[in-house]
DNA sequence: GCGACAG
DNA sequence: ATCTTGTCGC
């Protein structure tokens, strides 16, 4: 008991170290239309991650790759990366991602501005984007057009944009390597039906070997 | 101390 | 995240 508490204060301290790491500018500037979205599914103790690259301009899938791996971490706010990091860097590690990758999860949206997004960016070395569903900390500003700031205190950290199609906003933030104007830019460009189609997908696909692989 | 809390 | 049927709507 007292062993996690030690954990939690030594993934604290290496989340806060790590944030200072992240770049929010855009490297390389967003030009292709090439966008990537990686995410997890799971059934007891076995998560499936799952990558899918895909074309704007076409709509077209040009990649899928996953990963089967033993997760028993648990889910802790604050501390995803501790659940879904280890799939997610053995899925990726291996891999050129030829374009920005969507997360599903927060980037700097998080109380040590490092969350999931933001970790595996830094250590990938990776340009990404956090899209969360719900809100895991700031106060939302007042909405302008179809967006509004999310602030922590003084800080930026994130902007809740509502897609068209979608009846609640998603919350986009930084992620390593990129601004948060085209984080956002990004997220709308990839939407269809109000949620980033490379995310979809890959929530899709991960479900389906689940499933298969629970009738084997 | 109480409540909130990405997936 | 996952457990889960029908049902409303395009």
């Amino acid at each position: 008991m007292a062993a996690v508490s030690e954990l939690i204060a030594q993934l604290k301290a290496e989340q806060r170290r790590l944030s200072e790491r992240v770049i929010m500018e855009d490297v390389p500037p967003f030009e292709s239309k090439i966008v990537a979205g990686v995410d997890v599914s799971y059934v007891e103790s076995v998560a499936v991650g799952c990558l899918v690259v895909m074309d704007l301009q076409s709509q077209k899938t040009i990649q899928t790759e996953q990963k089967t791996v033993e997760c028993t971490a648990p889910y802790i706010p604050g501390y995803f990366f501790l659940r879904e990091g280890p799939v997610l860097i053995e899925l990726l590690e291996d891999l050129h991602i030829p374009g920005p990758l969507l997360v599903d999860g927060n980037g700097t949206l998080h109380p040590r501005r490092l969350g999931l997004a933001s970790h595996l960016g830094i250590r990938l070395d990776l340009q990404t984007v956090g899209v969360a569903k719900s809100l895991l900390m700031g106060e939302i500003q007042q909405r302008q057009g179809n967006m509004a700031s999310i602030l922590d205190h003084d800080d930026c950290v994130g902007t809740a944009l509502w897609l068209t199609g979608r009846k609640n906003p998603v919350f986009v933030s930084v992620g390593h390597r990129i601004s948060l104007s085209t984080a956002v830019e990004i997220v709308q460009h990839s939407s269809t039906s109000g949620y980033p189609e490379p995310l979809r997908r890959a929530h899709s696909i991960a479900k389906e070997t689940l499933q298969e692989l629970q009738t084997k």
